[in-house]
RNA sequence: GGCCCCUUCGUCUAGCGGUUAGGACGCGGCCCUUUCACGGCUGAAACACGGGUUCGAUUCCCGUAGGGGUCACCA
């Protein structure tokens, strides 16, 4: 039955570019992509821009870069199904030739009078079939004709869903769908079977929203006695509230999450795990995600979108990311909150200070909006709950801090800490009544990374006179 | 409305006839602690319902309910 189970697996991911690579889109052509380099065979991508209104340049760019930054390349170059017209509309002459399809001369107007009357009579609406055997000559001289497929109307069909199982539908509920409008032009059903043909596809994975099409394809593909594919339609994204993801119900671009500051491997491995499962696991990389993946491993019900355990993964993926990796993604985001780029060495600080920096963001924005107190031109503005700390008896302990640490030769965490340690048992206070102060004086902020690391970060100078700073 | 699909903690999921129903996010508690995080330990939390089949059903079958998808000369 599937002709083509035992050939190269070939798959294809073809968005129509009305707007940019949401969620959805962007975990269907992972799948797709996924599923193709675990059996070594080919990923490839087609630009569904036959909707000349709706279609645009910059969608088409928006979904490439998309594609690009989750780390998704595709074989071949892509197919622009717009350029494919004629080859649609032979396809269509051909069936025409073959009796596998008729002329129907039916206005549109006709058929919406039609449609309303089933309506009205509750009965299911489609095609009734008005042409299907009525002879081209009956037709007024000249008028114009769209070229339907002649479909089977007895018996059923069942498709055998690598993901959703056996799918039957009666053939009574499918009507003799338009092929080629009456301006000549191919529809969709159309065109996506003969390119899927031609590119040789051999699996395709696409989105439940069309599992019903997926017979109406079918039959196509059988009338031109095509070889037929591997079905695994994946279950929809749904939204927090359930209802198939849409802009409306905060289905972004991927490139939101992107400036969000979510890493590249994060949303791959959080799309990855939505939908999927592989046992227990839940951080894996790219290269285990092409040993593991499979169709039988996605699940055949609806998942939500969560942002939390994506922000949480994010988190995850920032502790274990070299520092060197860190600071690439970082740098120029501390750039725009400075208004000013990093010369190379405060990159060089940078570096130093990942190590103790990356265990306190979840995302990209938050390590560097964590990050800029390094940079920070004295003296230095101090948020509320910093201004609060300081009042007349922190300063005063801040003084003797400063004169304590101003003795210091060794300028090292072990150091700092004795002494400062020292200062607070002779005063019999806790560390944290001298920490608190500090970092406020220090950094402008009432959290941080870890005092003595700051102290050793911001170096002997400038840790001074930001103490300092703050004493009076 | 017709047709199709789906249903395990709030969420993502493991399970594929016999389990104290496991993990992760989130939530609560405790520990660590100079803040914030990280980390460690720990707690609450699920098989939608009703019938079968079976010695035994979360698991197989049939209904019910709920949810979703789809019904164009759009893609």
């Amino acid at each position: 039955m599937n002709v083509n189970s035992s050939a190269p697996v070939v798959t294809r991911f073809a968005p129509s570019p009305t707007g940019f690579l949401h969620i959805g889109g962007a975990r269907t052509a992972m799948f797709n992509w996924l599923f193709a380099r675990h059996h070594g065979g080919k990923a490839l991508l087609r630009i569904e821009d036959t909707d000349k209104v709706r279609s645009t340049q910059e969608a088409i760019d928006a979904i490439l870069e998309g594609l690009d930054w989750l780390g998704l390349d595709w074989d071949d170059e892509p197919v622009f199904q717009s350029r494919r017209a004629e080859r649609h509309a032979e396809v269509a002459r051909e069936l025409l030739a073959s009796g596998n399809a008729y002329k129907c001369f039916a206005t549109p107007e006709e058929l919406a009078e039609m449609r309303e009357q089933q309506r009205a009579e509750k009965k299911p609406m489609r095609y009734d079939g008005r042409w299907r055997d009525r002879d081209p000559s009956e037709a007024p001289e000249g008028a114009p004709f769209a070229i339907r497929l002649k479909t089977e109307q007895q018996g059923k069909v069942t498709i055998a869903d690598a993901v959703q199982g056996d799918v039957s539908v009666q053939n009574s509920e499918i009507d003799d769908f338009i092929l080629l409008r009456s301006d000549g032009t191919p529809t969709y059903m159309l065109a996506v079977v003969v390119d899927d043909h031609d590119m040789g596809v051999t699996h395709l994975v696409r989105g439940d929203d069309h599992l019903n099409n997926a017979f109406r394809q079918l039959a196509l593909i059988r009338a031109m006695g095509w070889a037929e594919p591997v079905y695994a339609h994946i279950p929809l994204i749904h939204g927090n509230d359930g209802a198939k993801l849409s802009k409306r119900h905060g289905a972004l671009g991927v490139e939101a999450y992107r400036d969000m500051g979510i890493m590249s491997d994060a949303m791959f491995n959080y799309l990855l795990r939505l939908g999927w499962g592989h046992g227990d696991d839940e951080i894996i990389s790219r290269a285990q995600a092409i040993e593991w993946f499979d169709l039988a491993g996605v699940g055949k019900s609806p998942s939500r979108f969560d942002a939390k355990k994506l922000q949480n993964l994010n988190g995850q993926y920032i502790r274990e990311a070299d520092d060197s990796v860190l600071v690439a993604l970082t740098r120029p985001l501390i750039g725009k909150l400075m208004e000013r780029d990093l010369t190379d060495a405060e990159g060089e600080l940078l570096t130093q200070a990942m190590p103790v920096l990356k265990s306190r963001a979840k995302n990209l924005n938050e390590l560097a909006e964590n990050s800029v107190f390094l940079y920070k031109k004295r003296p230095l503005g101090l948020d509320e709950k910093a201004q609060a700390l300081l009042d007349a008896d922190a300063r005063h302990l801040l003084e003797s801090i400063h004169s304590a640490l101003a003795k210091l030769d060794d300028w090292t965490l072990e150091a700092t800490e004795d002494c400062v340690k020292a200062i607070a048992e002779a005063a019999e206070l806790g560390l944290g009544k001298l920490a608190q102060p500090m970092r406020a004086a220090l950094t402008g902020s009432t959290s941080s990374p870890g005092i003595f690391d700051v102290l050793v970060l911001l170096g002997k100078q400038e840790s001074l006179a930001r103490l300092e700073d703050q004493t009076k």
